[in-house]
RNA sequence: GCCGGGGUGGUGAAAUCGGUAAACACAGCGGACUUAAAAUCCGCCGGCGAUCAAAAGCCUUGGGGGUUCGAGUCCCCUCCCCGGCACCA
């Protein structure tokens, strides 16, 4: 055991035996609880970021943690394969995307196997490798057979220029993102996935989720967006319009419905294209409606407006004309893509009817509120509220509630109308026009249609072999690979070019890591043992999209009979993001903004500490300091975990990404932090060589004489004890909280107890010495494996430390005689008074009354009220 | 714009149930050891405050208000920062 602690040849050590003996390797095992542990696996983007190190170490702390408290633990990982950014390196550097996609798995991987995960590899998955893809192929034929995959138009980005489709991210303020052209939308055909159809169950399952944070299952229910409301009808006006028809809304207000004054419609709705037929103006408009990307943020962030349209509709119930106008506010993706307007109700009808001065007609008179609305005024929050009807016929002097059913019930009489729910949730488009993304297995036939590939023909293979030019899809321009027999009539057919989103891979992965295996099935039994998920840990960026597609997977396969239950994920952290401090340096004439790294910088700080300046490490002249932000290539403040590796080793890293912050916390990078984990395993591994030389041998030599000798200890001894098993408590408490942060702080707090145990009785020294450090061990073991597994083995605790069992608090440790209670008066902390710990009410009262302070602030009156929180303090009003 | 979250010392943070705000660290300052440096160890370390020095006292959890014997924690308003918005993953 060498006296210094070298993480190299520690780490190394270890890792060569884990290589060799894969003890995280696991099987199915009736007998023993299982916990499946899972972080949300990589993009192979190239080389690991600090938010990779991040995500799998807390994973890691969990796994490690539930196996010593005798778990059978699943941590799996694997690659989300496919993706843009292998295309995009292929433009660059001419790359092939298969080659660089497992370059960077390779690299990847050892960085992974460098940090100590205890991961088992043999379960490990590649997306885009056609042994897993092959049954993403398979379940889209049981789902498009089930008509839970469709095809429709749909709209995306359209780059005129480089004549392909652009990702939102990929177009920057209304323009191609290469090629710098206007972006315009366009309607192409796409496969869906109808995940409307589990609207309702994917909102009622959130509450069978109390392992999930509140914030998540929040923005999932907002996201589906469930209403309840009336479907309104208005017939046609035949005589502008020129034939019959009605127009179709969704309205959550259908109380207001004798205050609508006009309807409004979507640019892409049909009336708006007959309409532009004869109309040059309103044709602009639309197609000016058209040029932008599809993305919401955009949409919701333009300015409000619109045209009128030749056409009136007739209002259901009144009979009124009604005029239609196109506005691009009106979004054809959500309900009907028309709307009618109530202006005076409605804060956006209110801004469009003021700005194009149509009628404002106030049909309620909210609660409390006597004014009258009337457009004259900037919008109130209140002219939205419920209240009772004015003006509305038949329905005036009704409250909003009972207007709600009175009104529905109207328009069902007339056959114009009823009520119904509506969910903004929308189906899921699949279908990319990219290829480095899993085929869809479709082929089409002129005379047959849409086909299914038969599946003794799957999977059908990604060609790895294709030119890359960032214009148009490559898959189409391979003849060989496109043009195939009909599976049904044998004439010549296409294969559908298309690849699906690569959401679809990361859907059911999950289910897959537990019989990756097995090349006759999709799923087996093993997935009943180890699913559902018991833990599952990731970015919350994926609150929404990613989580919400995994549980509409989850059950599609459920009804397909594959796997029998509902829910994907019983537990889950959202951890935060890593950031660090950035600087940059400003061209004076162009503003352009040069980043440079923070490890180029000196800060130079006040005489407390606070930076107050910084400079080039290079040239010594001055940079600006631009804030905290998101790691990333573009601010050019990353840290790259390798460097910290290869300077600190794995421990190191681990201890101070859990210390930092709590994992659902933003963690902001610190080498000064670093440094400060390093000192503490330094101090750790110290302490471990005096335990070894100096203390052990003072130990009684038996298990049952340490044990005797515990429970003798005299009274300083049996504080510092009772310290110990204090501190294991709030650790263990912790733990189970998955604030590991306080895990880390308390085997800090142990060390700096075992450091500065009492003088005197060297044995009694010795057996604390000897429990301490064994509890320290432990806790501290999942987040530094490494340096725990040989401390624990040099100690002589025993053979191997992952399978040791977690440690216990010892109540008789805990028991004290006598506490401490706080005394307050009129809530302000003035003092202590010691009590026995089994004292009652009265003598606590009595104590504290004739404590000096109380005595003076009462100048001999009564107090008015005695507070008494048992085991803690107590407050004397005075 | 809509939805969700977060603001506590110089810094990262801690604070079971509404009960001693700042545990544990980092940085800084002072000291020991050393020929010296590194490493290590010891001490101080929210603000105001008076003082040769100290103590008492007062204030403090982005800002304002409220509930309560008592609020970082609960309620209302407000400012700032971050995540998501359906083709980044």
């Amino acid at each position: 055991m060498k006296e210094k602690y070298d993480a190299f040849s520690i780490e190394q050590t270890v890792q060569n035996e884990w290589e060799a003996t894969h003890p995280f390797a696991v099987t199915e095992d009736p007998t023993r609880p299982k916990f499946y542990c899972l972080s949300m696996f990589p993009y192979p983007s190239g080389k690991l970021h600090m938010g990779h190190v991040r995500n799998y170490t807390i994973g890691d702390v969990l796994a490690r943690a539930k196996r010593m408290q005798g778990f059978n633990v699943l941590q799996p990982m694997g690659w989300d394969a496919f993706g843009m950014p292998a295309e995009n390196a292929a433009l660059q550097n001419g790359v092939p995307p298969a080659q660089w996609t497992y370059s960077n798995i390779a690299y990847m991987k050892g960085q992974l196997k460098r940090l100590g995960f205890a991961i088992d590899w043999q379960r490990e998955l590649t997306t885009c490798r056609p042994e897993y893809y092959r049954w993403e192929q398979w379940l889209f034929k049981r789902l498009y057979q089930k008509r839970l995959i469709y095809r429709k138009m749909g709209w995306v980005n359209w780059d005129p220029v480089d004549q392909t489709v652009l990702a939102n991210e990929q177009v920057i303020d209304g323009r191609g993102w290469r090629s710098g052209a206007l972006v315009e939308k366009r309607e192409i055909p796409m496969y869906y996935m109808r995940i409307t159809a589990y609207a309702e169950e994917l909102l009622q399952g959130l509450e069978t989720l109390p392992g999930w944070p509140e914030q998540v299952k929040r923005m999932q229910a907002n996201w589906i967006g469930k209403s309840v409301g009336a479907e309104v009808r208005f017939p046609y006006d035949e005589g502008s319009i020129g034939e019959s028809g009605v127009l179709t809304v969704f309205t959550t207000r259908p109380d207001t419905l004798m205050g609508a004054t006009y309807v409004a419609v979507a640019a892409e709705h049909p009336l708006a294209t007959k309409a532009a037929q004869n109309d040059p103006q309103l044709a602009e408009f639309i197609a000016e409606c058209r040029r932008g990307s599809v993305a919401e943020a955009d949409l919701a962030t333009m300015e409000k407006k619109g045209m009128p349209t030749p056409y009136f509709v007739r209002h259901p119930l009144t009979g009124e004309k009604l005029p239609v106008w196109v506005a691009n506010y009106v979004v054809m993706a959500y309900g009907e893509g028309a709307v009618m307007a109530v202006p005076a109700h409605d804060e956006r009808d209110y801004a469009f009817a003021q700005k194009y001065r149509l009628p404002i007609r106030q049909v309620i008179r909210p609660e409390g509120f006597t004014g009258t609305i009337d457009g004259r005024g900037p919008w109130e929050e209140r002219f939205a509220a419920k209240g009772r009807l004015v003006d509305s016929g038949p329905f005036t002097g009704l409250t909003s509630e009972q207007a709600f059913s009175a009104i529905i019930a109207a328009l069902a009489e007339k056959g114009l109308g009823q009520q119904r729910v509506q969910y903004r949730l929308r189906d899921w488009g699949i279908s990319r026009q990219r290829y480095w993304g899993c085929p869809i297995p479709v082929i089409h036939c002129d005379h047959c249609g849409e086909v299914l590939v038969p599946d003794e023909q799957l999977p059908v293979v990604l060609p790895e072999s294709v030119a890359i030019t960032g214009r148009g899809s490559p898959l189409a321009e391979l003849a060989d690979w496109v043009n195939v027999p009909c599976p049904e009539c044998g004439r010549p057919a296409r294969r559908e070019t298309d690849t699906m989103d690569t959401f679809v891979e990361s859907s059911w992965y999950f289910l897959r890591y537990c019989c990756p295996d097995n090349d006759q099935a999709m799923v087996d039994d093993r997935v009943k043992y180890w699913m559902p998920v018991d833990q599952y840990i990731g970015g919350i960026e994926h609150a929404i999209l990613h989580l919400l597609y995994s549980r509409f997977f989850t059950r599609a396969m459920r009804d397909l009979g594959l796997i029998p239950f509902s829910e994907p994920f019983t537990n889950l952290l959202t951890q935060g993001m890593v950031v660090a401090e950035t600087f940059y340096r400003e061209e004076p004439t162009t503003g352009k903004k040069t980043w440079i790294n923070p490890a180029d910088v000196i800060l130079e700080r006040d005489s407390k500490g606070r930076p107050i300046s910084a400079v080039h490490r290079v040239d010594g002249k001055p940079v600006t300091i631009g804030g905290l932000e998101k790691m990333s290539k573009s601010k050019n403040n990353g840290v790259d975990p390798q460097a910290l590796i290869d300077q600190y080793g794995a421990d190191t890293a681990r201890f101070f990404i859990i210390f930092a912050a709590p994992p659902e916390a933003q963690l902001e990078w610190s080498d000064a932090g670093v440094e400060g984990a390093h000192r503490f395993l330094r101090r750790v591994w110290a302490f471990g060589v005096r335990y070894r030389n100096e203390i052990a041998p003072q130990l009684p030599t038996t298990a049952e004489a340490r044990s005797a000798a515990l429970r003798q200890l005299s009274a300083p001894f049996a504080a510092a004890r009772r310290e110990l098993h204090l501190i294991l408590e709030q650790a263990n408490r912790d733990l189970a909280k998955l604030q590991f942060n306080t895990v880390a702080a308390a085997t800090m707090k142990m060390l700096n107890l075992l450091e500065r145990l009492p003088d005197g009785d060297a044995s009694a020294r010795a057996v604390l010495a000897h429990e301490g450090f064994s509890i320290l061990l432990r806790v501290l073991a999942p987040i530094t494996p490494h340096l725990t597994e040989i401390l624990w083995r040099e100690c002589g605790f025993g053979a191997t430390l992952r399978d040791a069992p977690w440690p216990e608090v010892d109540p008789a440790a805990l028991a004290v005689a006598e506490i401490e209670l706080i005394v307050q008066i009129n809530g302000k902390t003035r003092g202590k008074v010691t009590v026995p710990t089994d004292a009652d009410e009265p003598t606590i009262r009595k104590r504290v009354l004739a404590h000096e302070l109380v005595q003076a602030a009462l100048e001999g009156t009564e107090p008015r009220r005695v507070i008494i929180v048992p085991g803690r303090l107590v407050n004397v009003v005075v």
